[in-house]
DNA sequence: GCTTATCATCTGCTCATGCAGATCATTGAT
DNA sequence: ATCAATGATCTGCATGAGCAGATGATAAGC
C-alpha cells in the first residue's frame, strides 16, 4: 500500500477515480455544452427534457411525466404552461378520467425538439471523436446499459 | 426520417439518447449510492471531495482547492473548519506568504479517506460487473479520457 | 349519498449554490 | 511610505430544487 498514491489525483489503489468523481463533473460540463443550443431554440433544460420525454403516444398524467424526467410535479407546471402557449405540446383531459391530463407533442414541438437534438448531437460527435472508435462504441453501449438500470439497482447493486 | 422515432424514449435518429440525458441521472444515482458509505464515515460529499483532493503534497491556497473540486471558495470554509477540528486535515500558513494556507491530510484523514473510498469502490465493482469485461475496460478508459478534458473542451469541442 | 382517494394547481418554507461585496492581514510594486 | 492586489473569511442576496400542505374537481368504493 506504500504505492497507493503514486499520483495525487483522487485515485484509489487501482489507479482510477471514483465513478461519481468522474461522471458528475462530466455531466455538468455536458449540460453547459447543451446550454447555447437550447438557448438558440428558446428552450430551458426542463422544457427540453419534457419535449424529449413526449413521443408518439401521449403521456398520461403530469406526475408520470415529472417522474420520468426527474422533476418535481409542481415545478413543471409552469414549464408545461409555457410549452403549451408556444404550441409545442398539447394537454387534454383523459376522456375516461377528467382529473388526468394527456400530454402530447405537436408537430411544431417535434420539429423543435429534433432540431435542438441535432445541434446537441453534432457537438457530442465532435467530443466523442477524441475516443478510438472501438472505445467509443463500447463506451456508448456501457453507458446505455448503466443509465437504463433502475435507480435502486445503481444505489444498491446486487 | 419516418422511422426517426421507432421507440419513444428520447432517442435521436441513430437510436441513442443525448449524453447528458444518460450521464446526469447516472451521476445523481452514483452520488446517492455513495451517500450511506459517506454517512457511515461521518463525511459530507464536500468533505469527502476535499479529502480526495488532498494528497502527498500540500495544496497551496484554499481557492485552488475549491476550484479543483468544483466548489465555491467561500462555501468550503466551513467544511475545512470541520475537517480541521476532527484532525483530518491541517491548515498552515505558507512561510513564504502568510496570506496563503497550505492544506494537507493528516494520517487519520488519509485512513478515513481510504476507508470510505474502499467502501465506494466495492459498490462500484458490483455495479460494473453488469458489463462484459471488455466493455467495462473500454468504458473506464473512455470515461477517464473524457472526464480529464478541460471543461471548455467539452463545452465547445474543437 | 357519503367518504376517501387521486390529479392538477398553487403556495410556502427550507436548503444548497453561485456570486458579489466588505473586511482584515499580508504582499508586491512604486 | 503609499497604493493596489491577493487570500481567507464572513455575509447578503437571488435562484432553483425538494417537499409539504391546501384547494377544487373528479373518480372510486361502500
Amino acid at each position: 500500500m506504500a504505492q497507493s498514491r503514486a499520483l495525487d489525483d483522487g485515485t484509489a489503489h487501482d489507479g482510477r477515480r471514483d465513478l461519481a468523481a468522474m461522471i458528475v463533473p462530466l455531466g455538468r460540463a455536458l449540460m453547459a455544452a447543451e446550454s447555447p443550443v437550447l438557448r438558440a431554440h428558446g428552450l430551458s433544460m426542463w422544457a427540453y427534457s419534457v419535449l424529449l420525454a413526449l413521443g408518439e403516444e401521449p403521456v398520461r398524467t403530469q406526475n408520470a411525466l415529472a417522474q420520468a424526467i426527474g422533476a418535481d410535479k409542481t415545478r413543471i407546471i409552469g414549464v408545461l404552461d409555457g410549452l403549451q402557449e408556444r404550441g409545442l405540446i398539447e394537454r387534454r383531459p383523459d376522456p375516461g378520467d377528467r382529473r388526468v391530463r394527456l400530454l402530447s407533442l405537436t408537430a411544431e414541438g417535434r420539429r423543435l425538439r429534433d432540431s435542438a437534438q441535432a445541434g446537441i448531437r453534432e457537438r457530442e460527435t465532435r467530443l466523442l471523436a477524441r475516443l478510438p472508435a472501438a472505445d467509443r462504441t463500447a463506451f456508448l453501449r456501457a453507458l446505455r446499459t448503466l443509465s437504463s438500470l433502475p435507480e435502486d439497482e445503481i444505489i444498491d447493486p446486487e
